[in-house]
This record gives C-alpha cells, structure tokens and sequence, in this order.
DNA sequence: ATAGGTGCAAATATTTTGCACCACC
DNA sequence: GGTGGTGCAAAATATTTGCACCTAT
C-alpha cells in the first residue's frame, strides 16, 4: 500500500491526487494504463482530478523511477509500476491486454550487442506485437473467408 | 531504384509524390524519418508537397509493406524502409542516431516465448535506449562535477 | 472520362503550460 | 506563511480529415 512517507522519500508534497493516482497503480487490474486510463477511473470515483494533474503526477513518478514510460504501437504512452524486476511485453493487437515476461538469455545478448556497438545502454525495452490466445481464430473453426 | 511499376504493384497510382517519398528513403543517408524529416527534404528541394501528404503517402506505404513505422520514445512516429531483413534497433537518447542489429538467437527466443504463452507473433520490436559512442563522456576525462 | 490523389485549412488527439487559487509542511 | 501543487483554459505538438481541384490511367 502506498504511503505517504514514500513520496515524501522522493521530493514530492504526500497530495491526494498523487496518493490515490499512485494506488490506483497498485489496486487496478490494469497493470498498463494511459493518462486517460487513470483520469477515466478517477473521473468514475466522482474524484475532481484534472487531466493535466494527471499527466504532471504521471511524469513526476516516470521520473522518480515509481512508474515506468511505454511508447505501445497507439502512439499514447502508457504507463506502469516499475516493481524493479525488468520485464518485456506481449501486447494483443485486438483487444489490447499486455503479457509480461523475463528472459535471462535475451538480457545477456542484448548487453553484447550492446558492448559491440560501442552503446551505454540505460533502457530498453522489447514488445511482441500479436494476437494473443483469446483473440486468434479458433483452430477448426472457419475463417469468415 | 524505385520505379513507377512498383507502386502500382501495391494498387497505387505512380505520382510525383509518392516516387520522390520512396526516393528519399532510399537514397537519404538518414535511414529514419519522421514525417516532419522528410516535410522538410522535400520543401529543401522546392517540391510543393503538403505535410498532409506526407501523412497518407506514409500510411499507404507502410501499409503496403514497403515501410515500417516505429514509435521511439520521442513521441513521434519513425519511418525505414522495409528490407525485408528484420532488425532491432540501438537509440542514442542524446544525438538521437540509430543503430540496427539483428541476433538469431533473441529472434529464436522470442519465438519460444510467444508460444509459451499463445501468442500468434505479428510483429515485434527491440529498441535499446542509451548513449552511443560519440555521446559518452570519453575515458579519462573528467566530468563537469 | 473518371477514379483516385493532392494541397490547403480545419479538425482531432495527445500532451504541455500559464495562471490564479489552494493545501501541505 | 510560503513553496509547491492543483484545476482550468489555452497552447503546443502530432496526425487526420473534408473538400475542391488536379492527374495518372
């Protein structure tokens, strides 16, 4: 659960837009939400949140590494709790959902080519783009060709 | 070189703009461009082509595979040429030059990875951010701290 | 001739910013 | 009480679209 002091530790004023977009992170479903996503949820909690609040507050915990920045293939960012475990992502073409995994073999390759080509790396991140398993048409079913 | 019957080849009509569009990308040194990039090539040269343009031009080819959009963390979409070859691409965050690499074993890993869990792979994307050669405070040399 | 393409301007979408007021410390 | 935070409206940025005119086939 998210505290006060935990964003005081960071620089920030402990404000109720910033505690409860902050919990919002921590208790939703949706593990990757955009500014929209957020200002939807709190605009259905009857909670008088401006949308530019919302992208200010969301920069602030990109920056303080509380949430990391995702640039998906929609062109808006979308944003997650950064849990300090580095993941990539699977994302659904069709209905959106994000899949996470880890693996220690790509980790390392992608340090070497790094270190190859000379390049400091500070992030870095890889999306498969699909469909996931909900979204493919069924085996045995026919196309609507 | 791009030629008329290529593009009718992919059900377009061959106009001024779109060969000297699919040009550029084949003969600019810069690999990548947003739309805004190659605006301003073609205003360099005195063409009268609107951004709008630009815009569908970009659109139709990437749909008809001959581009692929990328979306780096700049907020803009970045526009190659497709060669067929897939690569991953390493991003300078300060100088912005992009570098490309290509490891069959990520490739193989990805593959495994999607299948694990039932995704049907459509695309994917490995971007690692960080400062290249030319941009890293060279050895030896102090910092300004 | 005509279907499709183009430039321009206006519309949309996403994100940022100026400013007056308000709340945390 | 003052610095920093907030909501709102307006601005800035990126991209799309409506429309009248133009052009490749």
């Amino acid at each position: 659960m998210s505290k006060a002091s935990d964003l005081k530790d960071i620089g920030l004023k402990a404000t109720a837009p910033r505690l409860k977009i902050l919990n919002l992170f921590e208790t939703s479903d949706q593990r990757h939400m955009t500014a929209e996503d957020v200002y939807r949820l709190l605009i259905a909690e009857d909670l008088d949140i401006g949308l530019a609040t919302v992208y200010r507050v969301l920069t602030q915990f990109e920056q303080a590494g509380l949430l990391v920045r995702h640039h998906f293939e929609s062109g808006k960012a979308v944003f997650e709790l950064n849990q300090g475990s580095h993941h990539d992502h699977l994302v659904c073409v069709k209905c959106g959902k994000v899949e996470e995994f880890f693996d220690a073999e790509i980790e390392k390759r992608q340090d070497a080519i790094a270190k190859k080509h000379g390049f400091a790396i500070e992030s870095h991140s890889m999306y498969l783009y699909g469909l996931c398993k909900d979204c493919q048409p069924a085996k045995g079913s026919k196309s609507s060709f």
